[in-house]
RNA sequence: CGGGGCGUAGCGUAGCCCGGUCAUCGCGCCUGGUUUGGGACCAGGAGGUCGCAAGUUCGAAUCUUGCCGCCCCGACCA
């Protein structure tokens, strides 16, 4: 990213915007706040929503499918929940159209107006432990842990693509157990999961952290977090794992008989992650030329491109290039050979380098006599010439260090952007010149935060798990702190 | 909902101050040909109620008023 790109916001989001929209993966919609997930965009999140599926099935849990449409009084059991997502709730109050009797178009039909408003899911848990109470009344039925793969609407203010869209993909796990312990257990795992999941797929560090009180989901006991940081400095939430108590039990009168026959209530979690994942993927590892995307999760993961000569030897270089790919296929690689003949080489060059294809393989008559191909890393931008033998030993091996050097090289950003800060001043002229993360003392007051907000539009981000302990003063109100927490810009 | 900016062909735009061959240019698209190692070239072609509505005027993309939509910033948030 260039300097003149960092320097102003709006040059930041348009700079974004072209990445998402030049690279493929998805437009504005005619529907204010929504976006069209194009196919390659879609492919993308396939990619990241089936790996994460298999990781969740691996940690023993089920998908199941619950209903869109929440009827309003669900929504209020939970007070803070209610709280939480009342303000941005989309509402169903009529069930059918009519044409206008005044002539032209069509009405909403006054006389199908609903009983009871239904409310699009802003979130599921309502809905889902109004169910649950009907599957729990033992131990035996527990724990019960289910995920859902489903669409959410929460009609924020303001929207972007993928980071903030008023409806977006998502997955919702909401899981029930007989003891506190082992639902906070199951947040942590859940937390785990997500964190090996965009540090070893995406290629993106995070923190792992809690949230403070007033950044609590609501109606949360803990909110778990991981936190990471993209290239403008600003930080963004890319996961969340709530350990919820018994809030939603008591709300829906969830309860089970333990072995000794006495009734409690169920203690719960719920997490998610969402197709904002793909925007922290754009925003945390792209460059001027387009996307770049980590082999482990790219849709195509190699393309190769022939080069012809007119039509001199062509049958020989396209059934050359399908060889290759068809080796690299069934070596278990993500492989698209290009031969469409609409398009020159150089435009398909830059064409799958906006789209932050990882790796290209280039291959015209010269490679053809020299047994040789063209092998170009998108991460670095470096082309090398390589034996045609032993090729996909060579992709495989290449996948496998892209990867990982674009994982360092976040991680070196992100290291290099946590500050510490001992003064407000120190703490305003860090935010206003280098961003990232500030490391700095927090009385551990709501009071405080609220303050440090609104002067200077940082949040705790979190307070990371196994945070060292470290005698203090807060930077804003210079009382005792036991402990640093992570100050900084988020999306 | 506040502040700023913008609506002209599929996309990006010039023209608007100062009303009158004015609907500009680039990309893309279609046809034919030559091409293909970093976004090809030549020739020909299609595509527009200048966001919508009203007003001023002999005459409006251009001036006035109202409306609609979009983007960016803020508040809200994953």
């Amino acid at each position: 990213m260039s300097k003149e790109i960092t320097s102003r916001q709006d040059d930041y989001a348009q700079w974004y915007n072209d990445l998402v929209i030049k690279g493929g993966l998805a437009d504005y919609s005619a529907v204010r706040g929504c976006m069209v997930i194009k196919p390659y965009g879609f492919a993308l999140w396939e990619e990241m929503r089936d790996t994460l599926d298999q990781m969740f099935k691996d940690t023993g849990h089920e998908n199941a499918y619950f209903p869109l449409f929440i009827p309003k009084s669900f929504l209020s059991r939970e007070a803070a929940h209610v709280e939480g997502f009342a303000k941005e709730c989309a509402v169903v109050t009529h069930y059918r159209l009519k044409n206008d009797p005044d002539g032209g178009g069509i009405i909403v039909d006054p006389e199908a107006k609903l009983e009871e408003e239904l409310i699009v899911r802003p979130t599921s848990e309502t809905i889902i432990w109004n169910t649950y109470k009907t599957w729990i009344q033992s131990y035996r039925d527990l724990p019960l842990l289910i995920n859902q793969w489903a669409n959410v609407v929460r009609w924020e203010m303001r929207t972007r693509l993928f980071l903030r869209t008023t409806e977006f993909l998502w997955q919702e796990g909401h899981t029930a157990h007989a003891t506190s312990d082992e639902a906070v257990a199951e947040s942590r795992l859940m937390l785990k999961v997500y964190a090996d999941f965009v540090e070893n797929y995406m290629a993106l560090p995070v923190i792992r952290g809690v949230k403070s009180e007033s950044e609590r989901f609501a109606g949360a006991i803990e909110t778990y977090c991981i936190e990471a940081l993209m290239q403008d400095g600003k930080a963004l939430q890319a996961g969340t794992s709530h350990f919820l108590g018994q809030n939603f039990a008591k709300a829906f009168d969830v309860k089970f008989s333990d072995k000794q026959n006495k009734l409690d209530y169920v203690w719960a979690t719920s997490w998610g992650v969402s197709t904002r994942l793909v925007g922290a993927l754009v925003m945390a590892h792209s460059d001027d030329e387009g996307l770049i995307l980590p082999p482990r999760i790219a849709p195509v993961q190699v393309v190769i491109i022939p080069i012809y000569k007119g039509d001199e030897r062509k049958d020989e270089l396209d059934a050359r290039g399908k060889e290759i790919a068809n080796a690299l296929k069934k070596a278990g690689i993500r492989v698209k050979f290009d031969n469409n003949d609409n398009n020159r080489p150089g435009w398909k060059f830059a064409e799958y380098e906006k789209k932050g294809v990882p790796i290209r393989i280039a291959m015209g008559l010269r490679d053809i006599d020299n047994q040789t191909v063209e092998i170009a890393r998108r991460d670095i931008r470096e082309k090398l010439t390589f034996p045609q033998d032993k090729l996909v030993e060579q992709v495989e091996k290449l996948l496998i260090e892209i990867q990982q050097a674009m994982f360092l090289k976040a991680l070196l950003y992100r290291d290099e952007h946590i500050t510490r800060a001992d003064s407000w001043q120190e703490f305003e002229k860090l935010l206003d010149e280098k961003g990232g993360f500030i490391s700095a003392h927090w009385d551990g007051t709501p009071e405080s935060e609220e303050a440090i907000k609104e002067k200077s539009k940082a949040t705790i981000r979190c307070i990371p798990l196994n945070n060292p302990q470290e005698a203090g003063v807060c930077i804003y109100s210079g009382r005792p702190s036991r402990e640093r927490v992570l100050f900084a810009i988020a999306y």
